[in-house]
DNA sequence: GCATGTCAAGTTGTG
DNA sequence: CACAACTTGACATGC
């Protein structure tokens, strides 16, 4: 009924040096280059490996792949690391592994920009395609690559439509792959807000409850879900987190999230997956299925 | 080692 | 009006 998952990290393996967002900052890839963007890639890569395989091994069949594997990757192309061979062939076996894989671009993805943003973001979005591709995923929103719309530029509809617009640019198997999430801000895009831009170009809609509970809008919870649901050609996968303010830290921003899930999921009687996006992701994972049983 | 200041990108609203 | 928040705090420096 409900399949869970979590983002990223790994918290018990990255202990132990397991982890897969190695990086560096500008002047240090101006020093170093490539050479070394390739080293820090090879061991992301490998590690995110280790991480599937021991979801796998949990019975976690979810998982999204961070956006930093590859340091600087939007200022060379992939083949050039000089690790390029070793790094496909644990994609490929990465790949192969029976869990379903999704990426979140950054917040500086604007598909309804313009200029340099708009290039930057087809040019972000098309290196995490790359990636599904090198692992041998076929192109479908069984892998999303998950983003918002992310801004309004005073006009809602008009950015929708521009966001349509410049769908079209992208390749072929990143249109397979692309969803868009409804946001937790009072001016951006719920749900209700997404729809057209679904009826537009077909993109389905990822609900995350959390950011639906701080903008809802003229929908009611099942509503929206039900609505994002139907804007699916397969099973979804939905976001969940619990709010760091009401549960841990009343000083928290109220967008924060929480360290563990505090209440149980309510699918309404669907078949979701669903990625916690909470802080203390597999441990947060594990204590909501102890608390709340693997079925909602 | 560990504390601290800094770090690519866009946009928004909180504090 | 700075800055935190977002996908994920981590890197680099200096004590």
């Amino acid at each position: 009924m409900l399949q869970l998952g979590y983002a990223c990290i790994n918290v018990q393996l990255a202990e132990k040096g397991i982890t897969t967002n190695r990086g560096m900052i500008k002047r240090t890839f101006q020093a170093k280059g490539i050479g070394y963007a390739s080293e820090l890639a090879l061991q992301n890569v490998q590690a995110l490996f280790r991480i599937l395989q021991w979801n796998v091994r949990q019975g976690i069949r979810v998982f999204r792949i961070t956006s930093e594997l590859f340091p600087w990757a939007s200022e060379y192309e992939l083949e050039q690391l000089p690790d390029f061979t070793a790094i496909r062939r644990t994609l490929e076996e990465a790949g192969k592994l029976p869990i379903r894989l999704s990426t979140h671009p950054g917040p500086f993805n604007k598909l309804a920009g313009s200029g340099p943003t708009l290039d930057n973001t087809i040019r972000d979005l098309e290196i995490h395609s790359r990636l599904f591709d090198l692992m041998g995923l076929e192109p479908s929103h069984w892998n999303k690559i998950n983003i918002h719309v992310g801004g309004a530029y005073g006009d809602k509809n008009e950015t929708i439509r521009r966001f349509a617009e410049n769908f079209r640019k992208l390749s072929p198997n990143l249109q397979k792959r692309l969803t868009v999430e409804n946001d937790d801000k009072p001016g951006l895009y719920t749900v209700a807000d997404l729809l057209p831009l679904h009826a537009l170009t077909g993109i389905p809609i990822v609900f995350d409850y959390f950011h639906h509970r701080l903008h809802p809008g003229p929908l009611s919870e099942e509503e929206a879900f039900q609505k994002a649901y139907g804007s699916w050609d397969m099973r979804p996968v939905f976001h969940y987190s619990s709010s760091r303010r009401e549960h841990e830290e009343p000083t928290a921003a109220r967008e924060a999230h929480a360290d563990y899930i505090y209440e149980p999921i309510n699918t309404y009687g669907k078949e979701v997956d669903i990625v916690l996006e909470a802080k203390m992701k597999e441990q947060a994972l594990a204590r909501y299925q102890k608390e709340f049983g693997k079925i909602a």
